[in-house]
DNA sequence: TGCCAGGCCCTCTTTAGGGCCTT
């Protein structure tokens, strides 16, 4: 597959239509199923987090309020991240984030996400938990360390990411796996998933 | 202090409801 981007949000809540902000990305690019490189920063947007969400993350109020601004390490990663595709696990969520955040800094996404949460609903469909860590476990993948940190849920969905690949490529003969393949996938209701790689199939 | 969202997907569905997933 070209190289993507693989992201992941901590952030202060669910939505930011509600004023919730980012606290911590990270951002993997991966080619050919290997990262080959990484950002990952906290970053400061001058909000309160939740003592819920202190507790779900690890990460305090002391620790942003020592990051880099918000604006600065979203300038950052955009660069980072440049035009490519970008893939994450419950894309909707990290889509909503990004897109807010760029738009405090007046910049646009340009690029479209896939999500491992929906592919995997397809394609890992007996596994009994679709959440990240419980994908990770049923596919026998390593933990990249503590869950609810960017670093590490990104490494995990990056992680996923080639499992998925694999798994298309060996159990449904996919001869190449392109970010726009995923994004086809991810909008074929389950029950026509065999019809949409029926045309992306390995002559036998 | 307590509360907040939204899209996907299944089914005892489609004139709807509720669980899953993200923090």
């Amino acid at each position: 597959m070209e190289a993507v981007a693989v992201i992941d949000f901590e952030t202060t809540g669910l939505s930011p239509a509600q004023g919730d902000r980012a606290t911590e990305i990270a951002a993997l690019i991966v080619h050919d199923g290997k990262v080959v490189d990484r950002y990952q920063s906290l970053m400061n947007a001058g909000v309160r987090i939740p003592p819920y969400i202190q507790a779900l993350t690890g990460i305090s109020d002391a620790m942003v309020r020592a990051a880099p601004p918000a604006a600065e390490v979203m300038r950052e990663v955009a660069d980072f991240v440049g035009d490519r595709p970008l893939v994450a696990h419950n894309a909707a969520f990290d889509c909503k984030f990004w897109d807010a955040e760029l738009a405090r800094i007046e910049r646009r996404r340009r690029q479209e996400f896939a999500c491992s949460l929906l592919l995997s609903r397809r394609i890992l469909p007996q596994a009994p938990s679709h959440k990240l860590g419980a994908l990770v476990e049923f596919a026998g993948l390593p933990l990249a360390g503590r869950s609810h940190r960017a670093l590490a849920d990104a490494e995990m969905a990056a992680s996923l990411l080639r499992h998925l690949e694999d798994e298309l490529r060996r159990r449904y003969q996919v001869r190449e796996v392109s970010h726009e393949l995923l994004r086809r996938i991810q909008g074929t209701p389950k029950a026509k998933l065999a019809q949409c790689l029926a045309g992306h199939r390995q002559a036998r």
